[in-house]
DNA sequence: TTGATAACCGGAGACAGTCTCCGTATCGTT
DNA sequence: AACGATACGGAGACTGTCTCCGGTTATCAA
């Protein structure tokens, strides 16, 4: 790569990262271009498409992920308070831009997405959590990992989507804590 | 209001409503108007917003949630089967245009929607089987009915987005019925 | 240093969707 | 029939996505 084409790179994945944060991951691509001071095509070539923008500013996402996890396995406490924690953590991780849970949630099953990777690995440090409470013998037997991202997704998808707060999140991770446990 | 005003109010309800099926909710309003045979002005002078159009798609969609409701509440069987019967219906119902789930899970809670007063009837059919658990004993005390709106319109709107078939719809239900009976 | 060349840039502009403005046409009434 | 009120519709402004290609720049070999 040459030395001009990553710095342009580097320039467009802050400029986006600072205008996803505004914004939410919807927010207009020519924009970004424009704050990074480069054409859309220069842009477009990096990045052919939203998700692959979005892949580059994940990149550092994924040490957040799994040090999540390994605190939630680290902790000292009842397998329903584990789980909670672990969800509102989850929650938080795939709600820090606008749009995102639902993005993500979407991406979890697609292998088409420029982010499956990336999702994978938030599916494999959820996944970590399960497997641990199962083997404890905490949970129903039928439960599938996938099924669990895509509950807890969804509910960070309509919070996110009607401006819920936290506080109003809990609750509704109880439910799905308490469904979970056997 | 003017016979011809009527004529191309219903005319474009009706295109709507065909296009709407076709594509979901997201399908581009001009073309609409096209297959209504009018101009895009006279679309956006009865329909100010896209959820306007949505509304008047939605007044005979009230009846069959009521319907529903009835349907749910005269069931003969154990609460548990009635619960998920019940939630199974209301994805269903919400289901039935693509991007309907999240467009009406998010109305649920704003009152500057325009469709806000079809999903209050949704709501209300909700709170009608809910509230007749409860007094059975069999729910959790702490319920509130908005919750598990959103706790389902949330399964709903990942399989809606993520095009899962009712088969992996059902196993997420029954983590929430179960997490929501005594 | 210089020149060749492959890689890269950027912006004009095609395309699609939303929505408005206003000259024109139609309705309903007197 | 004539008039005022009401409604129509399409040109076009605006925004966002994405492409194409003439011009520029980095790199490297000579």
């Amino acid at each position: 790569m040459r030395a001009d084409a990553k710095r342009n790179y580097d320039r467009i994945v802050e400029a986006a990262r600072e205008l996803f944060r505004e914004q939410g991951y919807d927010a207009s691509l020519d924009e970004v271009a424009k704050r990074a001071g480069v054409g859309p095509g220069t842009l477009y070539r990096h990045f052919p498409k939203r998700e692959n923008l979005i892949d580059a500013i994940l990149q550092s996402w994924m040490d957040k992920v799994t040090d999540a996890a390994d605190k939630a396995l680290a902790f000292e406490g009842d397998d329903r308070a584990l789980l909670l924690n672990w969800f509102e953590e989850y929650v938080r991780l795939i709600s820090q831009h606008k749009g995102g849970p639902a993005k993500i949630t979407r991406a979890m099953g697609d292998p088409e997405s420029p982010i499956m990777t990336k999702c994978q690995v938030l599916a494999g440090a959820n996944a970590r959590v399960i497997d641990r409470l199962r083997e404890d013998g905490a949970l129903r037997d039928d439960v599938e990992t996938l099924q669990v991202c895509r509950l807890v997704g969804g509910i960070a998808t309509v919070a996110d989507q009607s401006d819920l707060d936290p506080t109003a999140v809990r609750p509704m991770l109880e439910v799905v804590v308490d469904g979970l446990l056997t």
